[in-house]
This record gives C-alpha cells, sequence and structure tokens, in this order.
DNA sequence: AATAATAATCGGTAATACCACTTTGTATTT
DNA sequence: AAATACAAAGTGGTATTACCGATTATTATT
C-alpha cells in the first residue's frame, strides 16, 4: 500500500535542493508550469508541493511574481541531529529548575495528578505514557505557558530524532521500578515545597538515565564506541550543577 | 493587495473547528466535494487546505478513505498564549543553566564573537540582533545541540507571540547600556570558566528585565493593570532561582 | 450466516481554461 | 535623452472536468 502522495516527492526534491545550498534564500523557482514539465507531473501537483513547502516556511509565495526561497529556510532545515545524552542533559538542566519553580507554586491537585502517574506507572499500564505525563504535570505547575512549552519542544525533539527513540524509551520501561522510586522522590521534595530539593531529586533521575544510557551503550555497541562514550560521560555529567553554592 | 489565498481561510475555519473540540480526533471530515460545495470554493482549493493542514499534521489522510483528524490535533492547536514575563523567566532560568554549562566548554573563538556582539551592539547597528546572536553563541559554546534547540525554540516563541515582541524588544533598545554591561559581566564570568558566575551574571541580566517589564507597564497601563501586574510581581521574581544552597 | 462479487464513494492526478496581479519592455511624451 | 505611460507577457489563483486506483459498503451467491 502506502503509495506516498505525488507532491511528496517533488516537496522532498525541492526542500533538499534548498538544503544543499542549490537553490540560495531569495532565489526565485522555476515558475509551476516549468517545474511541471520538468518533473512530469501536473501543475496541480506542483502546486500543492509549493502549498507544503510554503506551510513548512521553507518558502514564499508572490502572486504574479513567482516562488522565492525564504530567508529563514537554511536555519529551518538545519535541524540538528540531537543524541539521548545531549538531550538528557538538556532535559536535566532545564527540568531541574522547573521543578525548583514548581515547588513553590503547586497545588494540591497537582500533586494529586503526580501520585496518580506513580499508581498508572506500577500497574503496568502504559508505562511510557505515565512518565510523559509526570513531566508535563511538574511542568504546568509553574503555571508559565513558557515553561510548558519548552517541556514540551524537548518532547517534540525526542520523537523527531528517530535514533534515540528506543534507547531512551527502554530505559524508562526497563528500569520501571527506578524511575518509579526516583519519580517519588521528587514528589515528595515537591509536598515540600522545597526548591533545592526538587532539583536535586530531579537531577538524580535524569542522571541515573545518563548513567544508564551509557551502560547499555557499553554493554551493546562495539569495542570503539564504548571507548568513544566513555570518554564523552565526563561531558554529560550533570553532578557539576546539582551541588552548587552561591 | 495582499489577498491572502483562499486555501488559507478554509484552512483557518477547519483548524479553528479542530482547535474549539467541533471535530474530535480520528472523526472524518466531510468528502473534498462536500467540502467543496459547503464552502462555496473548487475542489482544488479544498485539496491545498487539507494539504495545509496536514503539513501542520493536524489531519491525516487516507487515499481511498478519506481524510481523519489527527490524535495529536489538540496538543498542536494548543498553542497557548505566552505573556512577557512569563518568556523573561523562563528565559532566565533556561538561560542561566546554559551559561553555567557553557562556562566549562566554551572555547577562545566563542568568546571572540561574544565579544564583537558587545562592539556591534555599542555601534548601534542591529542593537536586536546583536543581543540575539549574544544569547545564541551562549547556547552554541555548550556544544549541546538540544540546549542550541531550546534557546531557539524560545526565541521562536517570543516572535510568535504578537503582543510582546514590542515589549520586550523596545527594553532591549531603549536600555542598550544596561544591557551591554550586563553582557559584559556574562562574558567576564565564562572566561573565568565559572559556572556560578555566569549563572548568576545571566540572572541579573533578566532579573533587571523582567523588573523594567514591570515598570513599563506601570508608567504606561491604567491603574487597575497596574494593581493586577504588582501582585504578579513576586510570582515572576527568579531571586529565590540565582542564590541557592546545596 | 459467511463469503465473494459488485457498485458507490473517496482521494490522487491530470488537463484545461480564465482571472488578477506583477513585471518588464516598448513607445510615447516631455 | 530621460522620464513616464502603457501594453504585453508571465506568474500564481481558482475553477471545471475527467479519469484512475484504492477503499468501503452493498448486494448477490454459496
Amino acid at each position: 500500500m502506502s503509495s506516498k502522495r505525488l507532491f511528496w516527492d517533488i516537496y522532498e526534491k525541492i526542500a533538499s535542493a534548498i538544503q544543499s545550498k542549490e537553490l540560495v534564500a531569495g532565489q526565485r523557482l522555476p515558475s509551476e508550469r516549468e517545474l511541471a514539465e520538468t518533473f512530469n507531473v501536473s501543475r496541480p501537483t506542483i502546486r500543492e508541493a509549493i502549498i507544503a513547502l510554503e506551510v513548512k516556511e521553507l518558502v514564499e509565495v508572490k502572486t504574479g511574481s513567482g516562488v522565492y526561497i525564504s530567508n529563514k529556510a537554511n536555519t529551518l532545515c538545519h535541524t540538528k541531529q540531537v543524541n539521548p545524552f545531549e538531550l538528557t542533559q538538556t532535559r536535566a538542566l532545564i527540568e531541574g529548575e522547573i521543578a525548583a519553580c514548581a515547588a513553590s507554586s503547586i497545588n494540591k491537585t497537582e500533586l494529586d495528578q503526580l501520585a496518580q502517574t506513580l499508581v498508572d506507572m506500577q500497574t503496568n499500564s502504559k508505562v511510557r505514557q505515565a512518565d510523559r505525563e509526570f513531566h508535563q504535570i511538574i511542568a504546568s505547575a509553574t503555571h508559565n505557558n513558557a515553561m510548558i512549552q519548552a517541556v514540551e519542544s524537548l518532547w517534540k525533539l525526542r520523537s523527531e530524532q528517530t535514533n534515540n527513540t528506543n534507547e531512551s524509551d527502554d530505559i524508562c520501561i526497563n528500569e520501571k521500578q527506578k524511575t518509579i522510586e526516583e519519580h517519588k522522590n521528587i514528589l515528595t521534595a515537591l509536598k515540600l515545597g522545597d526548591a533545592n530539593k526538587s532539583r536535586q531529586a530531579m537531577h538524580l533521575h535524569f542522571n541515573r538515565m545518563i548513567n544508564q544510557l551509557f551502560d547499555e551503550s557499553e554493554s551493546k555497541a562495539f569495542e570503539e564506541i564504548r571507548l568513544k562514550h566513555s570518554a564523552k560521560r565526563g561531558k554529560y555529567s550533570i553532578d557539576q550543577f546539582t551541588n552548587r553554592s552561591v
């Protein structure tokens, strides 16, 4: 089945041409009629591809004039790869601060919701979803929409990177008990309204995940990869951010 | 001039219908031919609108069957408003951690680039751009793509919110000297490789901006708005996050 | 009642025509 | 010769029609 629609092919060809700098910002695309002939498709198909490009903000359409490469096309195409270590470290720092912030603004309803996610996780139904909800509820508890968005964008980043979804997802599921215990510690700190303890508990949670990522890599990967990762272990440690004086 | 293309109208009507829960996830849209008749446009126009919806991942198209509301449509539509205070507080916490992280990984090239932005700012050419570059260079200095993305997503969030671009942009420009001085302090701390001082300097930078946002609001707005914001001043303070013990 | 053949419906693509707008080149005017 | 006005060509915007393949619902068959 599948059979992607034709315009996606055209879309990808033009998009990759932009990405590879064959088409520069500000440059005008050939007319729809020319493109139709070039790709051996009809004009409506070309139009659909252009609309897809426009929605993705890679091009700008000017009536009567033509289609032009957007000036932000380069930055948008430039969605760099993010490895699991980078992502986890970033989540640690950001969600650590969010936990500290939430400690003083979380209410009883949200505390109850957090407790519920622990139950959900224990009963083995949708472990992954319960994990995600836990972190999102804490973000919501800051009552700051920008922080909520920040957490969501990191989660989105995770799902966009196909290479790390499996790895880090496995960690949550395989080490369910550890995850639950750490979540419980975070919840306890939040209940106390203690910003520092909340941050610390959150850091411990992610720190364990990072170390586990290394361990899994080491046990699975070849020797050379193991060495490479071991060298990086220091780089991605977050210990230095957890304990600090004024 | 202008005259947005027709399909954007259709797109917005359907998108808002999804947002307002008139259309639920999994539900099937009327056929393209029906929609064309309903909206009094041609089928190609409907198709273009649907493609825009598909690119935005609000719907999924299944050949021979129909167009269905995506299950993640609700979360995607749910781009809440973010006020300047929320955004600035969030940037403070995240970029504070990023500065602390960058302190140990920044190299000479990046330090030079930061110094250059200070010069650019002083010479009055593109103050806003120099400000943005300053913060992005620091993010890059972490050498962590996830952190770079996080900062960029916050900047994107800022430009999406039409209401706060003016306000916070003005602050950067009107108080150029203060901004430059604070940037200089951050740069100094980074040069020393001192994570805590870097974080602290970054927090001071944003803290001043938050207070200034309040002052501007107070001087401009009506009395009732002033009272409302004064009540929030405590909520958005980041003092509690700057100074902390283990 | 279960299954297979069939008809209706849906999206996918193509071809064509006409409109409004922009651009550009030419011709007119100064 | 330069500036302006205008006309023609080109471009995207929209509509119409047609036909195809895939899916779904219906019907006929077993």
